[in-house]
Formats: structure tokens, C-alpha cells, sequence
DNA sequence: TCCTAATTGATAATGATTATTGTAAGATAA
DNA sequence: TTATCTTACAATAATCATTATCAATTAGGA
């Protein structure tokens, strides 16, 4: 029995990652819930987005500088990290086929992969 | 003026990354080093292991489960991470042009990409 | 409305990493 | 060589992100 209440707690947060749009760190969704909803505390947030995460709402983008990040949007993509203002962007060439590449070559039971440029976005160069 | 002292602890933080070969985290690194050298700082392992990824000489492949983890496998190639057994494994068909299509297509100046599979290792399935 | 498990807020605890400080060991200048 | 300057060290405190604990609150169904 999936009993998931809808709280307002997880409303906020739920729109906060989308509304930022920026693959928040807790840290960022708790600033801007905050504003709308002082009382709430920081493991609510936490707590949150790791079920969110978990139950394919949200995608954990993996940590960066420390911070795990979260994305909103959910298909199949991939990300550029500006070495030198650290923002995080989507970049959507997904290519499927790796996968397949790696399972018949190397013997592993591959599920998915996340692939991250770096270097220096439009706004550092 | 590049003065690098080769003092012991940093050849047998070198020597552990190398010996260890599993893409050690600082911890596993500390723990097998302070076998032969009791008195190693825990200090001294996380400021040796980040100066060397910062020269070049070791990678920091990112943190999984929050601990970064370094590789004394300089050339480029991507990783397998195993869901079950948190195992990292190296797969050598690295893609240069994949930098190249995101540069062109999306105005980054793209310098390097990583790229690291899930799944099961053969060890698991 | 009442019940109860899910969820929350507050906060302590943990784990990884970084900063600080006083000291010892190489390197450099006189 | 001796005095000095610099780098790296060990120990440890501090910080930062995250998780665990637990009593109080609440959504949602009976």
C-alpha cells in the first residue's frame, strides 16, 4: 500500500526544483521554499528530494563541489559544467546505443549512463 | 619556481593509489598507508591526493556516495560503477568527437567529458 | 469525526573535507 | 657551514552536506 500523503511541504519543493530550473542543490530549494513557507526545516527538503529522486520524480544529477543537484526534467539527457561559474546545463544528444557498446564488450549488465561535458559555457568564453 | 619536496608520505600516497588499484577513496588510501606509516596524518592524504589530481598526475573521478575516488590511471577512458557492489571498474573505448559535436551544435568551448555506466558487474549479475 | 500511519520540525550525529597552528626538515643565501 | 627561509608535516578544530532520531502534527480514509 503506496500511501504518499500530498503535503504542502512536498508541493513546494516539487515546484521549487522546477521553478528554479537551475539543478538545485538542497541547499537552493530550501532558500526558495523558505520564502514562501519560513516553518520548514531543512531535512524536510532533504528528505524529499532523496524520495522524489528514488521514486523517478526528480533525477539526481550526482554531486557537484560537494552538493548533490537536482534535475526536473527526466528524459534521457545530458549535462555541460562550466568550469568557471560551475552552472550546470542541459545538453540533449542522447545517444542510446552506448549502452549496448559496453554490455557486449565488456560482459556488464549496463542500465544506464551519465555523460558530463566540461569546459567553458557561452557566457566564460 | 615548481619546489616539490618528495618526502615519503607523498611517494607512499602515490605508491597506494597505484597498488590499491580500485579507485580508492582518501579513506581506503589513509588505511593502507598507515600500515607502513603509523603516524600519517589524515590531512596529508586529502592534501596530497587534491594536489596531485590538481598537476595532473592522478584523476579525481568524481565522488560517489559522497567520497571523491582517485584514479592513477591517467589516459582517458571511462568507468563502470556497479549498483550492487559500489565497484569501479575502467571501460577503454573512449570518443574524442563527442566534445566536438557539443561545441559545435551548442556554443560551449568544451574541454573534456566523463562518462560512467550503471548497472550490474559481472561479478553481481 | 476519529484513527493512524505518514510526515514534519528541531536538532543531534555522522562522515568527508578543509583550515589552522605549531613544528621539523629541506633548500637557499651569506 | 650557519642562519634563514620555505615547504610539508601531524594533530586537531572547524566546516559543510547529509542522515538519523524522536516527539508532535496532519492528511486522508474508515
Amino acid at each position: 500500500m503506496e500511501s504518499k500523503r500530498n503535503t504542502i511541504q512536498r508541493r513546494l519543493i516539487r515546484d521549487a526544483v522546477r521553478e528554479l530550473d537551475i539543478h538545485a542543490t538542497a541547499e537552493q530549494v530550501y532558500d526558495f521554499v523558505a520564502e514562501q513557507h519560513p516553518t520548514i526545516s531543512k531535512a524536510t527538503v532533504y528528505r524529499n528530494l532523496s524520495q522524489m529522486a528514488d521514486s523517478g520524480e526528480l533525477l539526481n544529477i550526482g554531486s557537484l563541489n560537494g552538493s548533490a543537484r537536482y534535475d526536473h526534467n527526466c528524459h534521457k539527457h545530458y549535462h555541460f559544467i562550466c568550469e568557471k561559474c560551475s552552472k550546470v546545463f542541459d545538453i540533449d544528444h542522447y545517444q542510446p546505443d552506448l549502452d549496448e557498446r559496453v554490455l557486449v564488450m565488456e560482459g556488464f549488465a549496463v542500465r544506464s549512463h551519465s555523460l558530463t561535458f566540461s569546459g567553458l559555457c557561452p557566457d566564460c568564453i
